[in-house]
DNA sequence: CGCAAAGTTGATTAGGATCAAACTCAGTGG
DNA sequence: CCACTGAGTTTGATCCTAATCAACTTTGCG
């Protein structure tokens, strides 16, 4: 099914002499380290948590890694690269639920039905970790600190989704797409990129789709945010230039002074 | 700090004889129980749940069983009332983020940083169950069947939010409105009431701020289903007529045949 | 090089937000 | 008992944001 996708074997380049090197530690030396559920291990929990990871897989460019209804047997940590969390709609249209990045744990819905819920569809050429699931439930129970870990990451996934819905319900475009910008900024700066100067890898449309929104609509943002000066976007480099502006942008629209305590008489536009 | 509400000791009417009683399992006798974490447990792992409950807590109409910042120490389950839960934005108006009925576990968002990030407010007089976190943690160790509950709650809990992002980005308001509708109606049922006819104990307003419009919107669309003749909502009182028609509603807006495999056209409108 | 996908820009339109006003209903105190 | 109050709700009129339709340009891939 997946025919575009590669298996790796994890421990192919992992020394096996009693010598302690930081690179036989492969979550170590990952470039998304610092953004991944096994961040904040100790040296021993670390190598705990590497136990579960039972291989890699390479995911093309438009490839995807499971599709909705495919059996849930895996968690995959993205490596590298990035994915589009796709949903179907009611109709049959498909909609962008998530942008997934290196460090992002994903599979997490499926646990509910062991099922997948989503396609999730490679931006670019991507790399994972493949994390069964019955180990992670098997080492919950005797790692406290791997326990932790997992709870947290699907805390922290419940609280992402909260974000989009509390974006999506509330804002205009313009805030809707200010909030998008710096989102992003902040992802990368999370994995040690620039906060404020990066390569999109999806396309408008996407973004569109993602923000609850049209491909015309994004295309308009672009330009006016452009000649606002707030950002210089270009095909899909992003340059964010006034990030107070783009804040301002997000509590912007009438706080005149502050509104009475049980009336939810939250504005729009 | 939360000077109206009450705590109960939980096991202040519990039967402490050797006989075997149904009631002597709160659990068991709870109206919640079809729709609540501790569903589907064996009488052996019912016991074991029950010593994760320490207490319950009444909370009166329009009183708030914690706030934004207040420190993460319990989840709760609803055992009857509802419930909002109140997230506020960049400006400080508040959003109504989800609706919480009997069975809805509670504070699952707090895990990942140790302090809650919404307002749970009281729609009507209701109660909860205390469970502490730290308990359920242990338990989940010890017990798979309790940590498989558990996970699949959260899990649950994130499609939840999937589901609601999905459906604020996609949906023009008569979609949005009638999946609230039917939506309620699921919930109601799974308790084993009604999903046809049930009273709503939240205000248009309230039913306004979920779903991303505005109480004179909300007010447009019940006159208009009214005449329609898909529905029956007098003030607070629902009755579901059609329901075909409600869900023709959702998949409705031009389903021309199957859209093409990596285009994201959907349509709004 | 040529074609398809992606992106931009313009003109028109419609769905809902906003503003304004009236009405219902439950409580409350004179 | 009834007028007063205020929250909740409904309805109408107007305006504006963003969807839709359409044409065109640019990019990038085979």
């Amino acid at each position: 099914m997946h025919s575009t996708t590669k298996l790796l074997r994890f421990d192919e380049s992992r020394a096996t002499s009693g010598i302690t090197d930081i690179y036989a530690s492969p979550c170590m030396a990952c470039s998304a380290r610092k953004a991944c559920v096994s961040n904040l291990f100790s040296a021993q929990e670390s190598l705990q948590f590497e136990q579960l990871v039972v291989g890699r897989r390479r995911v093309a460019r438009h490839a995807s890694l499971y599709h909705e209804h495919d059996r849930f047997e895996m968690l995959y940590a993205v490596r590298y690269g990035q994915f589009k969390l796709l949903s179907r709609d009611a109709n049959g249209s498909q909609r962008v639920a998530q942008f997934c990045m290196p460090g992002d744990l994903v599979g997490l819905d499926a646990i509910a039905t062991g099922r997948h819920n989503f396609r999730l569809m490679a931006l670019e050429n991507s790399e994972v970790c493949e994390i069964p699931f019955a180990g992670v439930t098997k080492m919950m129970a005797s790692e406290p600190a791997i326990q932790r870990r997992f709870l947290q990451s699907m805390s922290l996934a419940l609280n992402d989704q909260y974000g989009r819905s509390s974006l999506l319900s509330l804002a205009s475009l313009d805030e809707r797409f200010a909030s998008f910008l710096l989102q992003m900024g902040e992802r990368y700066s999370r994995l040690g990129y620039s906060e404020k100067s990066f390569r999109l890898s999806m396309t408008r449309g996407d973004i569109g789709s993602y923000l609850g929104t049209t491909v015309e609509s994004v295309s308009r943002l672009v330009s006016r945010f452009n000649a606002q000066g707030a950002v210089s976007i270009t095909g899909r480099t992003v340059d964010l230039i006034d990030r107070d502006h783009l804040l301002s942008i997000l509590s912007s629209e009438d706080p005149p002074f502050q509104a009475a305590s049980n009336n939810l008489s939250g504005s729009r536009h």
